[in-house]
DNA sequence: CCCTGATTCGC
DNA sequence: GCGAATCAGG
């Protein structure tokens, strides 16, 4: 199994609904849980309510966890020149800001054409213009002042013909109803796309399923409806 | 024991 | 990039 973008986008939905890991990857099939929680850590989201929190003692010291002894891998001759991949910092650090909310855009968006105003700096920087019209690197200067542009055509992506009138993932809103239609992973699973119930995620019909009335004590029947976990509901 | 997510590291 | 193996807390 490979990681599509309808699956990465399954996983992703669900990380952050706040599924488990094994509910996730029993929903997509086909990768263990630690797929999924590999996966989702590689993709930059992580860091939900996790059982194993990290000691933020002023112990900065989780050292070797695994100095030897793997069944798989061939024995290290000498374990003495381990190098720290990652030099862990124990003071703390001043929010560098790493990851900035990176949302995987709908296919292939346009991408900016070069930007004919070279705005973005004030600076009164002075350039001189070579032969041929470019710009000359100044002596401080790092790096060339403009990026090359891109001598490609963007070309709009071209969706699934049978998805055109489906409510996917991205579609979702405030205002369209989210129960799924199908199951995630699936070609044409997507969203009622109905228009919600005031108040509600969910359309009147789904609202319907989503919430039950509580019967009495005894008369009680339900395994509850949740999404994404039932057999099909359709 | 079961569950959970985090991390490592060979592939 | 992927995920099994492993770790570690609940």
């Amino acid at each position: 199994m490979s990681w599509t973008e309808e699956r990465i986008a399954t996983l992703t939905k669900m990380w952050e609904g706040g599924n488990t890991a094994s509910q996730i990857a029993e929903e997509l099939g086909g990768v263990s849980r630690n797929a999924v929680i590999g996966k989702a850590h590689r993709l930059g989201l992580k860091s939900r309510p996790s059982p194993v929190k990290a000691n933020d003692k002023k112990k900065a010291k989780p050292a070797a966890k695994k100095p030897a002894a793997k069944p798989k891998a061939a024995a290290k001759p000498a374990p003495k020149a381990a190098a720290p991949k990652k030099a862990a910092a124990p003071s703390p650090e001043p929010a560098p800001a790493p990851a900035a909310a990176r949302k995987p855009a709908t296919g292939p968006v346009n991408q900016s054409q070069p930007m004919p105003d070279g705005n973005k700096s004030d600076l009164p920087k002075i350039v001189s213009v070579g032969p041929g019209g470019f710009l000359r690197q100044g002596p401080g200067d790092q790096q060339p002042p403009i990026p090359p542009a891109p001598p490609r055509r963007l070309v709009p992506a071209k969706p699934l013909p049978e998805m055109a009138e489906k409510t996917s993932l991205l579609d979702l809103n405030d205002r369209v109803c989210r129960w799924p239609m199908g199951h995630p992973g699936e070609a044409d699973f997507h969203f009622c796309g109905e228009k919600v119930n005031p108040g509600f995620p969910y359309c009147v019909e789904h609202c319907g399923r989503a919430y039950q009335a509580q019967l009495p004590r005894g008369a009680r029947r339900p395994p509850p409806p949740l999404p994404f976990g039932g057999p099909r509901v359709r």
